[in-house]
RNA sequence: GCGCCCGUAGCUCAGCAGGAUAGAGCAACGGACUUCUAAUCCGUAGGUCAUUGGUUCGAAUCCAAUCGGGCGCACCA
């Protein structure tokens, strides 16, 4: 509907552009919002003040002549100059009621857009280590990258999820000796201070020797090491995948970084750089010129005694990603990567790509607060509490809704204690019970004899004129809106606030309004109003990863 | 020392391609169940948008500095 608005208000500008003879208007680009007071209209719209400083002129004047213009449109209710020199429009009720039918007849499903125009775009995003169990800081990453992943695809762009496993370097060779000494430690034997200290390394241990039998400890240390490094991590990639499962996030692919090893191409693609100069070599090691791109100093990709670095590895990955065709990348990291954004920004240049066509996402720190406690989550101090624990515990749909109800470069307290409530505290019910009211409304209108119509938009929605109605239908009209700013600014939270404030409008409505009455005319079209907020609470609930109950 | 993020109501946070009187939830206080589910609704109260200066018709929003909190600055990943 806002589109429509936008034509209407860009119509009209350029009539009186032309009408006044106004030439200064290049490069002016019709804005249109919703004013946030219901007094000043349905759409706003602020191009005549931008226009007044360029043509030294009285804004409102001008403001007036465009209004004059928008007065001729069939649906417009009425224009009126307001303020500083805002044109504030009010559609006819009827132009909304009509509109709300339309929801129904949209081919994909109402909200959906063509933002992305069907352009490929990489959501990367968890890609933690697999050397332990996921932590609340990977579950909001994990909730924020498969939401927005959700969310792209809605806009229209052609969606890959993908996670990075890091299956070797020195951490995991960390890794296969800690199951080892683990290993010795359950047969009596002699065994050292194990890297990875948690009790899950003992279950993975036990299991290692139950697979591998006794004698795997008697192999040359080479031999033990590399059985035990790769059960290891198959072990917990297993452990992970359950885990995300779970939470209700899927992956298109998970791509292995030794894979990439193994086929030469992080080699390959060093000496290709070294050609270009974008590598060279100084004191015994291989350099990335990074320094005229942000970053503030050169990186190794090749240790002096030999080994590739991770970012050697990150170049391979986003060239891998590039010849993939994706237009866009969006990569998601925890906010403790962020030094390095620059670095592979000057990867992407150095890979002779446009550097904007990666985009991060920092997913800030978690911090857990029960009874009123805050208790910080770091690895330093060993105090972390994993997802599994925290979806056990307060359930899934309120852990990912809560992740994403606020703005992910933001650090959040999680208040387990209200997650866990069930209660009129905690806001994920507040929607799920909206969701679920609208479903019982046609449980009743069953009752009474009212089917679900088939064909929504040729119902008497002309009913639907009334202050109460149109609150709500205005409400309903703005998810696409929601749903395209959130796709261009790569965000997820702002359908969190929608579905909270659409979900207030929708509990008043209900409250001081009954939907199935005597009144067959009346009952109908407000069925058809019922049963659009049903479908945005459960295509909105769908976008958080948060399930919409029919009865609760 | 350099860089990034953050500072808005008692608490948790929106708002930040500059717009009209700064919002929501929770907590507090007062009301509403004979109705399609009270996990709901209605009302009251709550603010130096960290501070200072700048940009302009207009700044919570942009710029600079300062103060506070977090996090980075590896031939680790």
């Amino acid at each position: 509907m806002r589109q429509v608005a936008k034509r209407i208000a860009s119509e009209a500008f350029a009539r009186a552009s032309a009408e006044n003879g106004w030439n200064e208007t290049a490069g002016i680009s019709i804005d249109i919002t919703t004013p946030k007071e219901e007094k000043f209209g349905d759409f706003s719209c602020n191009v005549a003040m931008i226009l007044a400083s360029r043509l030294k002129s009285n804004p409102r004047a001008i403001a007036e002549k465009v209004a004059e213009q928008m007065r001729g449109d069939e649906i417009v209710a009425n224009v009126e100059v307001a303020g500083p020199g805002f044109i504030n429009m009010t559609l006819k009720p009827s132009a909304w009621a009509s509109a709300l039918g339309e929801v129904f007849t949209a081919k994909d499903g109402f909200g959906k857009t063509n933002d992305g125009n069907g352009k490929k775009v990489i959501v990367e995003f968890v890609s933690a280590n697999p050397t332990g169990p996921l932590h609340i800081g990977h579950g909001r990453g994990a909730a924020f990258g498969d939401s927005l992943a959700r969310v792209l695809k809605f806009a229209g762009y052609a969606v890959h999820r993908e996670y990075y496993i890091n299956d070797v370097g020195l951490q995991m060779d960390n890794l296969g000796r800690s199951t080892l000494e683990r290993a010795r430690e359950v047969h009596g034997l002699p065994f050292g201070e194990p890297a990875y200290k948690g009790e899950y390394m003992k279950d993975i241990a036990r299991e290692f020797l139950a697979r591998e039998g006794d004698g795997v400890l008697n192999l040359p240390p080479e031999e033990a090491l590399a059985r035990s490094r790769a059960f290891t991590a198959g072990s917990i990639l297993d452990g992970i995948r359950h885990d995300l499962a779970e939470f209700r996030v899927g992956f298109d692919e998970w791509f292995s970084e030794e894979s990439m090893h193994k086929a030469g191409s992080v080699n390959n693609l060093i000496d290709l750089l070294l050609k270009s100069g974008h590598i060279y070599e100084n004191e015994g090691a291989l350099w990335l010129k990074t320094d005229d791109s942000g970053d503030d100093k050169d990186r190794v990709v090749k240790r002096a005694n030999g080994p590739t670095t991770y970012l050697a590895a990150d170049i391979a990955y986003h060239k891998d990603k590039l010849d993939r065709g994706f237009d866009i990348m969006v990569d998601v990291w925890g906010a403790d990567h962020h030094g390095y954004i620059s670095r592979l920004k000057a990867v992407i240049a150095a890979l002779g790509a446009d550097p904007d066509r990666l985009a991060t996402r920092l997913v800030q720190i978690v911090n857990l607060k029960r009874g009123g406690e805050l208790i910080a989550m770091s690895t330093r101090s060993g105090v972390f509490t994993t997802l599994r624990e925290i979806m056990d515990e307060v359930g899934v749909d309120a852990t990912r809704f809560f992740f994403n109800m606020r703005s992910a470069d933001s650090q959040m307290d999680f208040d387990v204690d209200l997650a866990k409530k069930q209660s009129d505290e905690n806001p994920v019910y507040y929607i799920q019970y909206a969701h679920a009211r609208c479903a019982n409304i046609f449980v009743t209108a069953l009752d009474k004899g009212f089917a679900k119509s088939a064909s929504p938009e040729n119902e008497p929605l002309s009913q639907l004129e009334r202050p109460a109605e149109l609150k709500l239908v205005k409400k309903l009209l703005k998810f696409p809106d929601v749903v395209s700013s959130c796709a261009s600014a790569l965000h997820v939270h702002p359908v969190a606030s929608y579905l909270l404030d659409l979900a207030g409008v929708f509990h008043n409505y209900y409250k001081h309004n009954r939907v199935v009455t005597e009144d067959a005319e009346l009952t109908r079209a407000r069925l058809v109003l019922v049963d659009a907020a049903r479908m945005v609470f459960r295509s909105g609930l769908d976008l958080l990863g948060v399930s919409a109950p029919e009865r609760m």
